[in-house]
RNA sequence: GGUCUGGUAGCUCAACUGGAUAGAGCAGCAGCCUUCUAAGCUGCCGGUUGCGGGUUCGAGUCCCGCCUGGAUCACCA
């Protein structure tokens, strides 16, 4: 008999079943066919070991093969108190000390679940947001700053260096557009002089020049010209476009209303990405990379890697790698998308020694980051090939995708507005928190309102896209981040209680014969670590929220079948307060990976 | 049209990457507060996993063909 204190019982069931394989029937196994499995609820055990791989080395049956690895297992490994053996899968009881020893692995252990960060850790740079700033904050900003955001929290926990960056798409035709048009039509209106958020103020300038645009282009088609012409030809696109020209001439006039212009819209941007509790460590604009970009395409094309065509337009042939010819320099030398985005990766790989380069963006730029891994490379940056794009679903709304022009956009400071709201009623309703001061009030409403809001967004799967109907509010109940806080709450409560009639909590659980519930729980707290690193070797947050659900889901069960405060035996009573900390020191550390506070009450 | 991607309960989402009887919440129905927070707990109802083949001990998951939604293929970002 052997006994692994420190090691993970998985990690010992599997190099027992090859034992077991070789003693048994003289066969080498690999390690890959050894699949174990948490037991479903429905059987009895708790670790299941699948012996369908193994029947063609047994020669038997499911059944004696699963009894006779069964009884190799028992006779071996100390912590295996028991099996049994259901058609193909052999369940193994753990003795409940092992439990016991894993609760306490993590009680008190405020960092549970979380691997450190030391100076060989790796460092991720990982970019979203990414705004223009031309316009506020939407709803699909805020599915990707949650995640982003996230990301960055589960790469952090999984022991990586991680470095938050934002490229502020801060110049181009679309800046312009909504220069002019306050130019024209503002009237020196300013955050100050109207009380209006900047990004929102800016934002009303863009689509007053789309009205301005449309305008011109119905009356010249109407005058006889092509529509297509009329689109090139209205005024107030030239004027737009003699903009951007002046702006990269280094215009003073220019460049100083830009500059006032996208000081308002930093502003309102800063409000709100506070208020969504998103930071950076790192902001790169594109009006200083861009030039950058278009050196560095320069440079591909003396080397041959791209090539010039007689407008003067540089383009690379992607044709060998099965995809198409993309154009990096517009003819009259002015750079686009790609070649800012080649620009902004130069940089920061002279600026930081980065290891994994993830890029936080929606799958409508899949092919966008397909190419720009391939021009990477062909541009000599070895990591090139190897940025990862997170490449995340849109949100839409019941009747397609939100469009800006038909006012189906859904504004991020609206929702956040609205969303506290909802959480204000709600509370009052439920009138637990009188008694608090306004601002402990307010402060708990924000918390919940946004827990609600980053909960439904970031449980589902990022990959794929999700629906969001701003006729219906977000819950409070059932599967929401507010049941989740609420259990958190009730758990301090109970803490408080316990304390408060002068019970000490000790740091460690006595040992104690545990009821299922109790085993339950501690097998789902012993989960979270492989969750966390699960959620980042798939970049999935969805990941961990599904898991603090289950894991409140399992405690609200204990909760209501047993007493902890009023426990009367006290080592049980220990046991449970130790228990129940424990479970939310686990909710806490969950909901930090998703950005989402935890209230003491509620 | 080419490429990519999705289709699971009335609705919104899961399903440990090929494992046991496909699970939650919402909505609907029926119960549980004199006791640690009822934003909770317990039941009931709800499914041919878009359709048809195939691969194997075993398929929602992998392969092929249809049906169907979405994205993308610009001198836009």
């Amino acid at each position: 008999m052997t006994n692994y204190p420190d090691m993970d019982i998985e990690i010992i069931i599997r190099d027992k079943v090859i034992d077991a394989i070789e003693k048994l029937y003289s066969h080498k196994a690999d390690p890959n066919q050894v699949q174990i499995q948490n037991t479903r609820k429905d059987f009895e055990g708790d670790k299941t070991v699948v012996v369908f791989p193994f029947l063609r080395l047994s020669k038997k049956s499911p059944e004696q093969t699963g009894e006779e690895l069964g009884n190799f297992l028992t006779g071996e490994v100390s912590e295996i108190a028991g099996f049994n053996v259901v058609k193909g899968f052999l369940n193994l009881v753990i003795d409940g000390s092992y439990w016991m020893n894993q609760l306490n692995e993590a009680a008190g252990d405020k960092q549970y679940g979380f691997s450190p960060v030391t100076d060989e850790s790796e460092l991720v740079m990982i970019e979203y947001s990414s705004p223009n700033t031309n316009k506020p904050l939407h709803l699909g900003h805020i599915r990707n700053n949650l995640l982003g955001f996230s990301i960055s929290e589960i790469m952090k926990a999984n022991g990586n260096k991680v470095v938050k960056t934002n490229i502020v798409n801060d110049r181009g035709i679309h800046i312009c557009k909504s220069m002019y048009a306050w130019k024209t039509l503002g009237n020196g209106e300013t955050p100050a002089s109207s009380g209006k958020k900047g990004d929102h103020l800016v934002g009303e300038y863009y689509v007053k020049f789309d009205q301005l645009y449309k305008k011109e282009i119905s009356e010249l088609v109407a005058g006889g010209m092509s529509e297509d012409e009329a689109k090139d030809k209205a005024p107030s696109i030239l004027a737009a476009r003699d903009m951007l020209r002046k702006w990269e001439a280094n215009d003073a006039e220019v460049r100083q209303l830009w500059e006032t212009m996208n000081g308002w819209v930093y502003q309102g941007f800063d409000e709100t990405y506070k208020m969504l509790g998103v930071d950076f460590d790192k902001i790169y604009y594109e009006s200083d990379t861009y030039l950058i970009g278009r050196d560095e395409v320069i440079r591909g094309l003396d080397e041959g890697y791209f090539y010039r065509r007689e407008d003067g337009s540089v383009w690379a042939d992607l044709s060998g790698e099965g995809l198409d010819e993309k154009i990096l320099l517009r003819s009259d030398g002015t750079s686009v998308y790609m070649t800012q985005d080649i620009g902004t990766a130069k940089m920061r790989f002279e600026d930081y020694d980065i290891n994994h380069m993830i890029y936080v963006v929606g799958n409508e730029q899949n092919y966008h980051f397909q190419v720009l891994a391939i021009l990477l490379d062909k541009l000599g940056y070895k990591w090139g090939k190897d940025l990862y794009h997170f490449s995340y679903g849109m949100v839409e709304l019941p009747h397609g995708k939100m469009k800006s022009r038909e006012g189906t956009v859904v504004d991020a400071d609206d929702l956040v507005e609205g969303m506290i709201d909802v959480a204000r009623k709600v509370s009052e309703e439920l009138g637990k928190l009188d008694g608090y001061s306004e601002e402990e009030k307010n402060n708990i409403y924000r918390i919940v309102a946004l827990g609600a809001l980053k909960y439904f967004i970031l449980k589902v799967d990022p990959r794929k896209s999700m629906l969001f109907n701003p006729e219906e509010s977000i819950d409070f109940n059932g599967n929401t981040g507010p049941f989740i806080q609420y259990t958190y709450a009730r758990i301090q409560s109970v803490l408080r209680k316990a304390t408060d009639s002068g019970l000490s909590i000790p740091e460690k659980a006595p040992s104690i014969a545990c009821n299922e519930k109790e085993i339950e729980l501690i097998k789902t707290i012993n989960r979270f670590p492989f969750v966390v690193k699960e959620a980042g070797d798939n970049h999935s947050p969805a990941l961990i929220a599904n898991y603090v659900y289950d894991l409140v889901k399992e405690f609200n069960q204990f909760y209501h079948d047993y007493s902890i405060v009023n426990e009367t035996d006290e080592t049980v009573r220990s046991f449970r307060l130790v228990l129940t900390r424990t479970v939310g020191q686990t909710i806490k550390n969950g909901f930090s990976l998703l950005g989402i506070e935890v209230p003491e009450r509620m």
